[in-house]
DNA sequence: ATACGTCAATCAATCGATTGTGTATTCGGC
DNA sequence: GCCGAATACACAATCGATTGATTGACGTAT
C-alpha cells in the first residue's frame, strides 16, 4: 500500500471537533488556547504518529532550515573535518546541511551556488575552488540578505563575513622555527598566488626571512598549482638537484612535504640533518613519515562550527546590523623531528 | 532593501496577460500551449530572472529531490570518499544531499534517521553506527516505500538492499597472502563482532587459517571497539610481548596496522621478517609509513555513487519491482613492502 | 445548418501549515 | 445588572506551483 497519506492538522482537527488553526496553534503552544484543547490535540498527535510536513511549513513561512555548504573535494582530511563541524553546529540548531562539491572548478561552483540557491538555503558556506577568482555568483545570495561566509579559502576583495587561518603569521613562524634552527637557505613550495592561503603563507615566509636578513632567492620559491604528492616528488627533485641546495624547506601543505621527505631518504639526504622541513595542516600522514614531520595545524573541526555559527547568527540578524568581519584564528605550530636539529628553545 | 520579493508564475501571468496556469503549463512545455504564448512566457521568465520556487513545487507533487545519508563520521577518509561519490551521483541526477553524523551512537543515529524522515528526503544512504544493533527506526521510511540502502555497515536480518565489499573474500587473501609468505603463527586485529564487516573480515580469516591447517589460536585474535591508533598500539604490545609472538598481522584497518608496524620498529621488532603485516582500507597513511603498509584496497568513491544511483534508481520504481538486493564489489590486494618477504608468486 | 473535434487558454481546487481577524462565552468589578 | 476585558476558538486568506475539468473559438465534415 503505497498510499498511506501522511497524518496532518485537518486529520486531527476532524478527529477532535476543532479547525485546524486550532491544532496548529495548539502543538505551538499558543497562549490563545486552552488547556484541555491543548493536551488533547498534543495526545492525539502523539497517538497517530503526527510529523508536521516542513515543506507546507516552509512555503508559508519562507524558512528551509537549511544551510548549503560547496567546497572542493568533501574527500580531503581538511575539508571532511570541516564540514564535520558544520554538520554538527547546524544539527544542534535544527538545520540540515546540503554539501556540493565544485572539484576545484569554476563552472561546478556556479552551477552549485545557482541550485542551492533555487534550493532555498538560509546560508551559505564556501571554500573556493582552486580555480576561481570572481564571485558574482554569490551575488543573488547577498542581495537577497542570505549569509555567504567564506572559510579558509576565502575571495579577497569581497565585502563578507571570513573565516580564516592566520596564514601569513603560520608561514612567519614556520620558517622563522627553521632559522631558529640554523637554516639559512629556505625553499618554500607554496601554492597557487591568487588564492589567499598561499599568496599569504608565501608572505610570511618572505617577511621571516627579511627579518633575519635571509636572502629571498625565487629560484627557491616554487609555485604548485596542485601542491599534490607527485607534484612534491618532482619539486623535491628539483630543488635537492639544484647547485646551491637549500637546507630547509617549508611546504604549504603536509602531502608535497611528505613527498619531499621521501624523495630525500630516497637520494641519502638526511632530514632534518641535512635539510629541515615543516609542513602545512596536521594531516594524519604528517605523524606516519619517518621522520615525523613538523607541521602548521589547522583547527578544522572547530573551524566548521564556527562557521555554520557564524551563518546561523547572521540569518538571525536584521540586514542592517550585519558586518562583514574576517574571523581569524590561529594555528599551532606542530614540532617534530623533521625540523628539529636542536632541542625547541 | 529586504523585500525584494521573489518572481512568481503570477507575476509573469499578469505582466503577459494570461492565467498563472498557463506560464505554468508554457514553461513545462505543456502541448496545450499555444507557441506565441510560450516563447512570451519563457522570454519573460528569463528576463525576470524567474526562479521556481521548489518548496511551492515540493508540496504540491511530494518530491523534494533529496536524498539523505547517515554515517558515523564525515572526517574519515573511507566516509568521506563515499559522500563525494553520493553527492557526484546525486547532483547528476538533480538530487541534493543532505549530512548527518550518528558519530557511531545509536541515539544520534535514531534522531538523525527522524529527522531526515521528517525533511522529506525521498531515499536515504545508511552506514551504521558502531553501537546500532537495531534497526526499527528505519521501518518508516520501508513502510512509506522510501528507499534505504545501507553501505558498508550494514545490518545483519534487514531486508533490504545493501552495497557492500566482499569482506569475507578480503579477510581471506589477506590472511592466505600471509601464510603464502610462509607465516605460521597470524594474529588478527579486528573490531566489533557484531558489526558485518570485522566480524566477517575475522570469518574469511580463520577460513584460511583452516584451509591451511593452521591453529585458530582464540589469543590471537584481539577484538578492539574503534580500531583507533591508540588501541593499535596497546594491541601491538600485547602481541609483541607474547610467549608465543606471532609472525604475521591481518589487521581490520589500517590506523591499527600502521600502529602496529610503528611499535615494532620502536622495540626493534622487524617488518615483515618477524613479522608480516598487512591491513585493511588503503588509505593515505598506508603508504607513507614505513615499510609501506600492505593492505586491501575498497573502492569506496565508487561505492558511493554505485548506492547513490541504487537510492534513485529505486525511488522510480513501482514498490512491488524493488527487490532487496545485495550488491557485493570486489576489493584489490595491495602488497607493499610490510608484508613481502618473498616476491610475489 | 448542425454536430463534432482540435487548439489554446482559464478556472478552481489542491498540497499542509500558518496567522490576522472576527465572534461567542465567561468572568470580575462597580 | 451592565460593561470591558480576557479567554477560547473558528474562518478564511496566504505561501507558489500544479493539474483535472471546463470554456470558447475556430475549422471541417455531414
Amino acid at each position: 500500500m503505497n498510499k498511506k497519506r501522511e497524518i496532518t492538522i485537518y486529520d486531527i482537527a476532524r478527529e477532535l471537533n476543532v479547525s485546524p488553526s486550532t491544532v496548529s496553534r495548539a502543538l505551538k503552544d499558543h497562549h490563545s488556547i486552552g488547556k484541555k484543547t491543548k493536551k488533547a490535540v498534543i495526545k492525539l498527535a502523539e497517538e497517530r504518529g503526527y510529523q508536521p510536513n516542513i515543506i507546507a511549513s516552509s512555503l508559508r513561512s519562507n524558512k528551509t532550515n537549511t544551510i548549503g555548504i560547496i567546497t572542493s573535494w568533501i574527500n580531503r582530511p581538511f575539508i571532511s573535518s570541516l564540514i564535520s563541524g558544520v554538520e554538527m553546529a547546524a544539527n544542534q540548531s535544527g538545520y540540515n546541511v546540503i554539501i556540493s562539491q565544485s572539484h576545484d572548478s569554476y563552472e561546478n561552483e556556479v552551477a552549485n551556488a545557482k541550485a542551492l540557491y533555487g534550493s532555498r538555503i538560509e546560508g551559505l558556506v564556501v571554500s573556493l575552488a582552486m580555480e576561481t577568482t570572481d564571485y558574482d555568483h554569490f551575488q543573488r545570495f547577498l542581495k537577497k540578505n542570505i549569509p555567504v561566509v567564506f572559510v579558509d579559502r576565502v575571495p579577497d576583495d569581497l565585502n563578507t563575513t571570513k573565516v580564516v587561518i592566520n596564514n601569513y603569521e603560520s608561514g612567519f613562524k614556520a620558517t622563522e622555527h627553521l632559522i631558529e634552527q640554523g637554516c639559512k637557505r629556505i625553499a618554500h613550495i607554496g601554492g597557487v598566488r591568487h588564492r589567499n592561503v598561499y599568496r599569504e603563507r608565501m608572505n610570511g615566509y618572505v617577511a621571516a626571512l627579511k627579518k633575519y636578513n635571509l636572502e629571498v632567492d625565487n629560484s627557491l620559491i616554487v609555485e604548485s598549482d596542485r601542491l599534490s604528492a607527485e607534484e612534491g616528488f618532482r619539486i623535491a627533485e628539483y630543488l635537492i638537484n639544484m647547485d646551491a641546495r637549500p637546507d630547509g624547506v617549508f611546504s604549504a601543505n603536509d602531502t608535497a612535504a611528505v613527498s619531499f621527505i621521501k624523495y630525500a631518504k630516497s637520494v641519502g639526504v638526511k632530514v632534518p640533518q641535512d635539510i629541515a622541513v615543516i609542513g602545512f595542516n596536521n594531516d594524519p600522514i604528517s605523524t606516519i613519515i619517518d621522520p615525523a614531520l613538523s607541521t602548521v595545524s589547522h583547527p578544522a573541526f572547530e573551524m566548521g562550527k564556527l562557521v555554520a555559527a557564524q551563518v546561523l547568527h547572521q540569518g538571525k540578524q536584521p540586514s542592517e546590523l550585519i558586518q562583514a568581519q574576517t574571523i581569524m584564528l590561529e594555528t599551532e605550530l606542530i614540532l617534530r623531528e623533521s625540523s628539529l636539529r636542536k632541542p625547541v628553545q
